[in-house]
DNA sequence: TTTAATCGGTTCATTATTGTTACCGTTGGT
DNA sequence: ACCAACGGTAACAATAATGAACCGATTAAA
């Protein structure tokens, strides 16, 4: 660690709430302990004031925990002032429309990137998603071109090298390749990630730029792996780069020069 | 202050969420710390903490924060693996199209009660709700009938009487006559709020019980109050209670002997 | 141009909050 | 009847939050 201005205790319980996931929608007081690797009376008194706060709430019966009401009302008051999903929709109905994959927008959120929209083709095969994973920078398409256009010292903050976990035989695991996939992807405008992330499926994104040259997210394409040749790679791209401009644009982003290839 | 388990300092950091709404979707360091009461210096630093976590973010130019990501990503897991609007909306349709009038659920998320859900009816004029705004137990129908079938304990709990605000000249402030109220209300089984919260509107509600009997929320309808007579407040409070009956069901409660008649 | 006020942000000694170990009473499986 | 694991509690030592004063930069007023 190095630039903190601390407040532990308000990560560590807020940090508890990454443990629910649609797999995991319910844990138990000493399951989430273990899971969070902290200490039993820790985890109670966090939960105690997150459920305090609406943020979970605890089943009478089985004690079990789970997500409370207060982000959803937090998620309206952010989306009806600052309204990103109706936003982005169309820009994702395009993007299906031209590739005939799943397309998603993922955006930085503290320091990890979650997926904010997605969009699927009316098809029998298709790329299904969980949108309640957090993206790994090194093992997605979309992680990758974020980093790539970060400049070096918000990348360092991140601990990105440590976080580098095995989830296929493709997942890159060296940071020297790292490294230098992050330039080759600055400069060419996107990243492809090939079954790095889930088996059979290609990923392709481009990033989004919020204020100054700042990356904020990354809209992708996630194609079957089968139908992922040369042709449908170039529609995508190019797709993918429209959509990354015009949404650059519209969240009041300059489109830099580097991405505009 | 009484019985807390303490965790003052996460309580302190979320409770800084609740300053923002659809009115203010932005607010700057200092500001913020004024309406929160709070020292400039513990403002920060909460803020900061909630921005890596995701939960708000800061503009780079202005340096006003906004809500983040986060509750969107928390709100959609919690929504995946209990899909609580999809339930309630049905019902909200069904009291829209009886009673002509807007409908709308609220629950208690920690130990505020936040509006759920809203149903509008296609008609010129009609109730606006604002979603982000706790709704004060002493002043609207709702809060009315989720205290009125509160145990002692939990309503105690609540510090009911130190939120007594004056918001209409309608607005009841005699804690006497509060109780007097609770007591008709949950012999009733709905409460009827005239104008008590907002100019104009007269809202009618009934309790929504989970599991026990504990009421974890309420159905109100929120009708003009020039259109409000004995005719459609019959239909209204009708209306109601099957669909109070209803959702309960849904909800795994049991439907309480007094909430029934 | 000078003055004054306000902004976001930092420093550091004081103090109260938190994390830890150990212990309860229950529950559920064998 | 046992044992293990559950949720929850109590007490104290140690850590982490606190807030007054202070900074440099803007902005507003004089």
């Amino acid at each position: 660690m190095q630039t903190r201005t601390s407040m532990a205790t308000v990560d560590k319980a807020l940090g508890f709430l990454r443990y629910f996931s649609t797999h995991t929608p319910e844990i138990g007081l000493s399951d989430l302990a273990r899971r969070a690797g902290q200490d039993k009376t820790t985890t109670l008194r966090c939960m105690t004031a997150l459920e305090r706060n609406g943020f979970v709430e605890q089943h009478p019966e089985t004690k079990k925990y789970r997500l409370g009401l207060a982000p959803i009302n937090l998620a309206r008051i952010r989306e009806h002032s600052f309204p990103l999903q109706t936003l982005l929709k169309p820009h994702l109905d395009r993007l299906v429309a031209a590739t005939g994959e799943t397309a998603h927008i993922s955006m930085l959120s503290g320091n990890t990137l979650v997926t904010i929209a997605i969009g699927v083709p009316d098809r029998a095969t298709r790329v299904f998603l969980d949108p309640s994973e957090h993206l790994p920078f090194h093992a997605t398409a979309s992680g990758l071109v974020v980093a790539a256009f970060m400049t070096p010292e918000t990348r360092a903050g991140l601990g990105l090298i440590a976080g580098m976990v095995r989830y296929t035989q493709h997942t890159n695991l060296s940071p020297d390749q790292f490294a230098r996939d992050l330039d080759q992807i600055a400069e060419r405008g996107f990243a492809v990630a090939d079954q790095t992330y889930e088996q059979d499926v290609v990923g392709t994104a481009r990033p989004i730029f919020g204020w100054a040259d700042k990356p904020v997210g990354a809209v992708a394409v996630a194609a079957v792996a089968s139908r992922f040749d040369a042709a449908l790679s170039q529609v995508i791209a190019a797709a993918l780069r429209e959509a990354s401009q015009n949404i650059s644009r519209e969240l009041g982003g300059r489109v830099g020069s580097a991405a505009a290839q």
